[in-house]
DNA sequence: TATTGTTATACTCTATAACTATA
DNA sequence: TATAGTTATAGAGTATAACAATA
């Protein structure tokens, strides 16, 4: 390997591993805006329309529309929010929370059928250098 | 870290780097199907536009039209197919090509600067399992 | 007939601007 | 006034169906 191929390497694997996730978003009919938005509220619980814009980096009319869709699914829940009364609260269902985690466990398993194929010493490398990045991710942010 | 942590950590380390590669695109006010198609084109050469929608996962008239508008902007350039009266024939312009490049480098530049505040140690532990996963996929496909 | 590319049309996701209700 | 959310409207990207030209 010359010297910037790790750089090189490291971006073709997220780019080829990035395109086979969202493949799979597809093949549960859902667009990553949704699964997106419905992951943040997996990990965050309940968030107002405004933050969740935020978050997902879309304006605050599309996520009222996309809020809205999936409330329409019945994946996600809306209810006003008694400490603002212009604030609407959105909260994934039953439904919708089995459904990310089953997306996510999906993911996770595509990951896994890589990671489980490499040797004891990959995988040891694998994980200092992800120990390593996730400190760099952590400090930076 | 517990038993599933290596998948999980590359998870989440995907989906992190994706999605800032992929603001990179819009930086450059080109939607990812642009950058998509006109990387294609720089590494494998002129293609025709059937291919071409084949291997981006689109439909055919959708790759026309995206042709078309790249054309309209002076990415790529259309010519006809020499050995097929139907066919036509879809390569990147020089400003095409120079804009890719710009973007990869970019985008390269991004992953770099988390590779190189790495230790030596935790580099050569990147190294190795970036080998690993370039041979599992490339013994896959 | 089968295939390549295009046109016609419609649907989804997104945005900006204008509006309503509340702070 | 300022802010949270919505509605109105428009633009970009995508798909399927129907069509033209060539194999």
């Amino acid at each position: 390997m010359k010297g910037r191929s790790d750089e090189l390497g490291l971006y073709l694997f997220v780019q080829h591993v990035g395109r086979r996730l969202r493949h799979i978003d597809a093949a549960y009919g859902l667009s990553s805006s949704r699964v997106s938005a419905m992951a943040h509220l997996a990990f965050h619980g309940v968030d107002n329309v405004g933050q969740l814009a935020a978050h997902e980096g879309v304006s605050r009319p599309s996520m009222t529309r996309l809020v809205r869709d999936m409330e329409s699914d019945g994946l996600v829940r809306r209810s006003p929010d008694a400490n603002d009364g212009r604030g609407v609260l959105v909260a994934l269902t039953k439904k919708g929370r089995a459904l990310v985690e089953k997306i996510r466990t999906e993911k996770i398993a595509l990951i896994a059928a890589h990671v489980n194929t490499l040797d004891p010493a990959a995988r040891r490398a694998l994980r200092l250098t992800l120990e390593n990045l996730h400190a760099l991710e952590t400090a930076k942010n």
